[in-house]
Order: structure tokens, then C-alpha cells, then sequence
DNA sequence: GTCCAGGCCAGAC
DNA sequence: GTCTGGCCTGGA
């Protein structure tokens, strides 16, 4: 166990309930979080964590704790249609997961809800991951491989994880990254445009979903996903737009590297802020 | 019961 | 190339 000051600029239950990660649990005292084969048990006190299981440098890594974000919020906040954005992300950090493990998760995402994300890549791991071993009284499981997936059988998988009609997709993906057509560590050395391109080649990855895994797999943080919350968000600071790759276009033009970080601050202002959320959006 | 959830895919034009 | 309908499933 380690302790660890309380980052002053990380807010932990801000960043992963933003709907970038899915592979973690909340628990009374904190949190439980894995990534590839690094699994953390993060008991959160008045003014630090005490960090069990994987060491506290790799939690940092993954927080992204050693950037500055200072600089570019400040240059955001110059923007006075972003600065409440800005203000209210507070501690949001962009984290830096591992492209299998943003492809699982944000394959799942289409026509999907977060609750069931993540209770599927909980279950997915539980069932065919390893296990990592028990960390605080817990125990933790990695996502299962691409190997593994790609040898489950769609029906086993539809009804153990409850993935509905992505089944395919996911082993169908996997497939194609065990038997060596896509390769995993040659994206991240591509440029975006052929990057993206080859990541659409995976069934079930389509634009937003692509985006979603360079920006959060890849760091490719000039990335601008857009959803329908983005569509919604978006629509009310910058609209009328007539497309989402309208909206993906100027995000990208308007935000350039940053992009990556405003639309998360944009995505977690507009799912948490009422004044946003379906049926009342009209309301004065 | 209906609607919606961080869309993708196949088929039609 | 653009547009449309269908899709597993669980919760509000």
C-alpha cells in the first residue's frame, strides 16, 4: 500500500464516470480500477489515497498526472463560450488507456447505455479475463485477450455479458487482431487519417467509434467525437450544424489539439448538467 | 406500453 | 456518396 497526496488537479470520480473508461468499480471507501494487466484498489481519505495493488507511479501514468493541464486551460478559457466548461471540468483528466481495451469498450457503446458498458466489460473480464488477484479484499480480472475473445461463441457470449447484438462484432474484431490482419502497434505509429481508416476496418468501429479509440486508445488528442450528446452540446453553443461530421469538422478545425480534451469537458458538462438532457433542452 | 441509451451496417437510391 | 430502417437489452 502507498499513499499518495491527493493530486490537486485530478478529480478520480470525475474521471471515470466522463464515459471515456468502463473498466472499473465504485466501492464504499473508493474505487477499483484495471487497465491491461494493471489493476489499482484506491481508498479515498480526506486529503489522500491510500493506493493498493499496482504501484501508485502507474496509477499517475494512467491518470495522466505528470501533464500540466494549466496551460491549456487557460488558453481555453480564453474562449468565453468554453470558459464555464472549463471551470466546472475542474480535475477531468483524459486517460490514458490501452487500444484493446477502448476498442472492447466503445464497440459496446453503439446504441448503448453506460450502466450496461460497463456491467458487460465487468462480466466480460470476470468470465475470460485473467485474474489479476485480490487487492484489498477484491478480486480484480483483466480484460480477456484477443485470442480468447475471438474463440468464444457469439450465443455464450450474448447471454454471459449481456453484449446483445454486438457479439459479433467483438469476435469478429478480435479475429482480426489475433490472426495478424490488424495490427494493434502499427496504428499507433500511423498518421491519423490512415490510422482511423484502418481502425474502420474492424467490424462494429465506424467513425464515432474510431474516434473515440484514437482519442482515448491512442492519444491522438486532436480527435473530436461526436455523439449525440456532442450533436446536442454543440448544437446549443455553435449550431445550427446539418451533420455530425459537420460539427466533427469544426471541432477539429475550431479546438485543433485540444480538441480531444473539449469535447470530454463539453460530453461530461452536458451529460451531468440538466439543462442539457433530453426533454428539458427546450425549457427556458 | 413507449422511449432512449456516447452508432453501425446493409441495402436502396 | 447519402439516407433509412433495424438492431439486443435494460431502465425510466
Amino acid at each position: 500500500m502507498e499513499i499518495l497526496n491527493t493530486p490537486v488537479d485530478i478529480d478520480l470520480e470525475m474521471s471515470l464516470t466522463s464515459g471515456q473508461a468502463f473498466h472499473w468499480k465504485k466501492f464504499k471507501d473508493g474505487y477499483g480500477i484495471v487497465s491491461g494487466n494493471s489493476a489499482w484498489y484506491i481508498q479515498v481519505e480526506e486529503d489522500h489515497w491510500k493506493v493498493f495493488g499496482s504501484s501508485s507511479e502507474s496509477l499517475l501514468d494512467y491518470l495522466d498526472g505528470k501533464k500540466n493541464y494549466c496551460p491549456m486551460r487557460c488558453r481555453l478559457k480564453e474562449d468565453l463560450t468554453l470558459a464555464i466548461f472549463v471551470e466546472e471540468g475542474r480535475g477531468l483528466r483524459l486517460l490514458q488507456q490501452e487500444p484493446w481495451e477502448t476498442i472492447v469498450a466503445f464497440i459496446l457503446s453503439a446504441n448503448n447505455n453506460m450502466g450496461r458498458i460497463q456491467r458487460s466489460i465487468l462480466s466480460l473480464s470476470e468470465m475470460y479475463g485473467e485474474e489479476l488477484g485480490t487487492i484489498n479484499g477484491e478480486k480484480f480480472y483483466a480484460l480477456p485477450s484477443p485470442e480468447t475473445l475471438s474463440q468464444l461463441d457469439p450465443k455464450e457470449l450474448r447471454e454471459n455479458c449481456g453484449v446483445g447484438y454486438r457479439d459479433n462484432y467483438l469476435i469478429g474484431t478480435a479475429k482480426l487482431i489475433s490472426d495478424g490482419t490488424i495490427d494493434l502497434n502499427a496504428i499507433g505509429e500511423m498518421d491519423l487519417k490512415e490510422a482511423k481508416a484502418t481502425l474502420m476496418k474492424l467490424p462494429g468501429v465506424g467513425t464515432k467509434v474510431a474516434d473515440c479509440i484514437l482519442l482515448f486508445g491512442y492519444h491522438f488528442e486532436e480527435c473530436f467525437p461526436v455523439d449525440i450528446w456532442m450533436e446536442r452540446v454543440m448544437e446549443t453553443l455553435y449550431g445550427p450544424f446539418t451533420s455530425r461530421r459537420e460539427i466533427a469538422n469544426f471541432g477539429a478545425e475550431k479546438f485543433g489539439h485540444y480538441a480531444g480534451y473539449v469535447q470530454q469537458l463539453l460530453f461530461h458538462y452536458s451529460r451531468t448538467k440538466d439543462s442539457l438532457k433530453p426533454g428539458e433542452r427546450n425549457m427556458q
